[in-house]
DNA sequence: GTGAAAGCGCTAACAT
DNA sequence: ATGTTAGCGCTTTCAC
């Protein structure tokens, strides 16, 4: 019952009655080898399911196979839903995932250069990085770096360009919803923004403002500084205090945003939809439940194409990083927290 | 601007005025090294921000600071805490996450071994693993491994009686509930159970239906069949439609089931709690936003304390794990679905 | 208490 | 097309 020795590289050779740079060679699907050699030394592999160690490629500087995921922490099983996505594609590749947390910029940077350091990982996919993130100089002799739900912005250090991302159109969304919120009468419009730090926070806000304006006989207001349910809920009772009246709609930053916020709205005897409605973004999955109007975010799949980015980075050895955008898709979920849409 | 060497042991040594060995002993806190040279060695390495390799380590057989999470698939941001927990723990030891995720039992076993070969991971915390798990045999040899919201069956193949666990008691945790509710005087309850072959539903099921045996004038039955939202409302539904009545209370195996149930029960007009009570379980974020009563799952802690019983298991190299099962608290959280507990 | 030297399992020149 | 060899950066005997 003793600890069978790890198969390793020189064995399989053995087996396969021939030498390890040979084996080497057909492990990488490297050219010069004779498809009669590459077979029968795939063969051998097969039957003893042989796997190399990811620590002696490592050491000599080639590719691990492992992909870091750098994320800060965020409620609503956002990152649960990322990290899924991620894994399909990962796992497609056979290689493995990395996952560390940050919360400050500080220590963020310190895992960034850790993971693709002593953890020599390939690449590193950040998740809704800050926007401190920016100001660090990226060197043309860092690994490949992906962002996901996110992109990086103008007045990036240097280096950045080079960088891809894989986003979605926060701006495009918000007014696309804010279109169909008017093509369905409501006119006088509230819109419950995130907090000023928040990259998708201002871009849905900006959104929302110009979409306003290019509404004939459509108003809207901006109140900032929600996030979580708790935060909405204050923010509809400090509203409701204020006013007497009610605007046709409130458009909601986040769906955790819209709870609270309906919460206040229900606790205080007003009818959705029917005096007013609201609207939140994400399409967690109690928004079904809720039957909370949302903006859906296809977060799998922004993980999905995060690794996909990566490893298309990873690939081109060549230096130079694509600097590619993809944009996903997010269609509108029309629930009855609205009228029909 | 060129790719500047990774510091490497020889090279503090060097700085150091020392031999690797006795810096790669300052690195390990190992006893024999005078306190002077300890010291030097220390600043030299603090200095230059150095950090040993993990390939190195790993090829030597030592320990690599690699844990492996292995999950399921899990809706609900339970992963995503947990991991947050892990992620808490395994970072104060300087440590990476190597994260997986499996559906079927094949692919779990397979993703095991790789983790645990391959991808040389000191141990392994494996997340609410399917009960198949146990049937498969757990070698001497094998690397640690910590259950996290599970543990070991009493028909566990061999070995397994030395894997450590950390669980919440999902059996005394219902007894507590179901307690709570007849003091309150709910008298007819029904138990909406979760799926036959998950553990966590049939301990819960059990739990209430012991519970309600010892507690006279309180009569209970059981639902079979909901885990995810739809099935409750779908569940819930089938109930109204053949039943003219309601119970005192539905008590349901986790919070997705309640909030399907909810949803019914709302859209069928019936009035909560007035009417009728309804409890969830896991106390997820959106439980506050509907005010459910439920269970409080405190999830990250059970990340936290699985790491914690991995980092045992790994450092008492001496073969044996413990075997240990560290039980969480999960307390009640009264909302307004129910009346005051 | 310290240092020298032998690997760990692979990749990547460098022969042939 | 294939084999030989020199490392990669560490841990770990084994001498001193």
């Amino acid at each position: 019952m003793k600890q069978t020795k790890r198969l390793n590289l020189v064995e399989i050779a053995r087996l396969a009655g021939t030498s390890k740079s040979t084996v080497s060679r057909v492990l990488q699907d490297q050219p010069r080898v004779s498809p009669k050699t590459r077979a029968r030394v795939k063969e051998v592999i097969k039957k003893y399911n042989y796997e190399p160690s990811m620590f002696a490629r490592g050491m000599t500087g080639a590719q691990t196979g492992l992909i870091a995921v750098l994320a800060r922490w965020m409620e609503s099983g956002f990152f649960a839903d990322v990290i899924r996505g991620i894994d399909d594609a990962v796992k497609k590749k056979g290689g493995f995932l990395l996952c560390s947390f940050a919360e400050e910029h500080e220590e963020y940077v310190r895992l960034w250069r850790t993971l693709t350091g002593r953890g020599q990982a390939d690449g590193v996919i950040m998740i809704a990085p800050s926007m401190d993130l920016f100001k660090e100089p990226f060197n043309p002799y860092d690994k490949p770096v992906v962002l996901c739900a996110s992109r990086v912005p103008e007045d990036a250090a240097e280096g950045w360009d080079a960088v891809s991302a894989v986003t979605t159109d926060n701006v495009g969304a918000m007014r696309t919803l804010v279109t169909a919120l008017a093509d369905a009468g409501y006119r006088d419009m509230v819109h419950i923004a995130g907090l000023p730090d928040n990259v998708d926070a201002q871009q849905r806000k900006s959104g929302f403002l110009s979409a306003v304006v290019s509404h004939p006989g459509v108003q809207g207001c901006v109140i900032d500084g929600a996030c979580t349910s708790e935060q909405g809920y204050g923010l509809m009772n400090d509203y409701l205090d204020a006013h007497t009246g009610l605007p046709d709609i409130f458009v909601c930053f986040n769906d955790s945003v819209a709870f609270g916020a309906l919460r206040a709205l229900r606790e205080r005897g007003r009818r959705v939809p029917e005096e007013v409605g609201i609207t939140g973004w994400d399409d967690e999955v109690v928004a079904n439940d809720i039957s909370l109007t949302t903006v859906h975010m296809p977060v799998a799949e922004l993980g999905k194409a995060s690794a996909e980015a990566l490893f298309d980075s990873v690939e081109r050895k060549s230096g130079a990083a694509s600097g590619k955008v993809t944009m996903i898709e997010t269609p509108i979920c029309v629930r009855s927290t609205t009228r029909p849409l």
